[in-house]
DNA sequence: CTGCGTGCAAATATTTTGCAAATCG
DNA sequence: CGATTTGCAAAATATTTGCACGCAG
């Protein structure tokens, strides 16, 4: 099981802002923004990619505090059902990241591990193949598709 | 994690030539076919479909002799190294089945769970979507989609 | 008989849970 | 203050490994 290495994109979300927003999001449904769960929200922000709960644990505990495993996995939990982060599965790990308003997937290469995301709109057709010839409603969400990148490839 | 019902279909293999054909075909290599693995293939062929290693488990140590988990681990393994048992990530969980000639892929209902079987073909306008759009060479193997069967969606 | 494979037990890895103490709002 | 969270420790779950014995070929 290789570590995965991430494709980093300009975010479109200001770090400081989204934390605010989320503080404040929390605290109007009666939950809290601990200093653990703002340094798990800050890990995702600046890494803009997917960490499994033992990526998210190492980047974390090395970066200053030492937080518990415990807490890492509750905390995912956590966001991940409050819809800060979403999950999928990515060659049998779960791994975590910032939830998109857009759904997307993920194109992994095989050779290399870079991870590229995917746009939605690519599935239409098979969406509407399934229903059309074997009445089944998909629901694609966060596939991950193996393969190799144009750079390995050539 | 609900367990998995599965989709049955005859299948064109005769089971006991299967059986007869791979102890050959182990014995050729320098491997045994003993009846752990015996039962283990049996199990297979008889459910025609994808099990975990626990229910693989389950349903041998029910079925009469105690083998080892280690033992079924290993048994496992050992037939996804030689090509006779494919393995595929579904809901998180590592699940095997024979492994086909014909790549294919599933379609998990959310509702009941019933697991189809879907032809590689679904998938070739995508494939050539994503080598023109992205120079990415996708390797589509057993991928697992999910949504509402025929059945539940209405 | 020879070495591949198994059972057993223990190690390792991963995730979950109970509970008392800490802390955010 | 009071409910939410955390840390800790232990449990539950999943998978792997070492080793002596058993058995298929």
């Amino acid at each position: 099981m290789g570590n995965l290495t991430h494709h980093h994109h300009h975010h479109p979300v200001d770090p400081e802002k989204f934390q605010a927003e989320l503080k404040d999001k929390l605290n109007s449904l009666g939950y809290r923004y601990t200093p653990q769960r703002q340094q798990i929200v800050g890990l995702f922000l600046s890494e803009e990619g997917h960490l499994t709960a033992k990526e998210v644990t190492e980047h974390v505990q090395q970066q200053s505090a030492s937080i518990d495993q415990a807490t890492i996995y509750r905390s995912l939990e956590f966001f991940y059902k409050i819809g800060v982060l979403s999950c999928s599965q990515m060659g049998g790990q779960t791994v975590y990241e910032i939830a998109h308003s857009v759904p997307h997937h993920h194109l992994v290469c095989t050779n290399c591990d870079t991870v590229m995301p995917l746009d939605d709109h690519h599935f239409d057709d098979l969406v509407a193949h399934l229903w059309q010839d074997h009445q089944f409603r998909a629901e694609l969400t966060h596939l991950t598709i193996s393969g190799l990148c144009g750079h390995c490839a050539n």
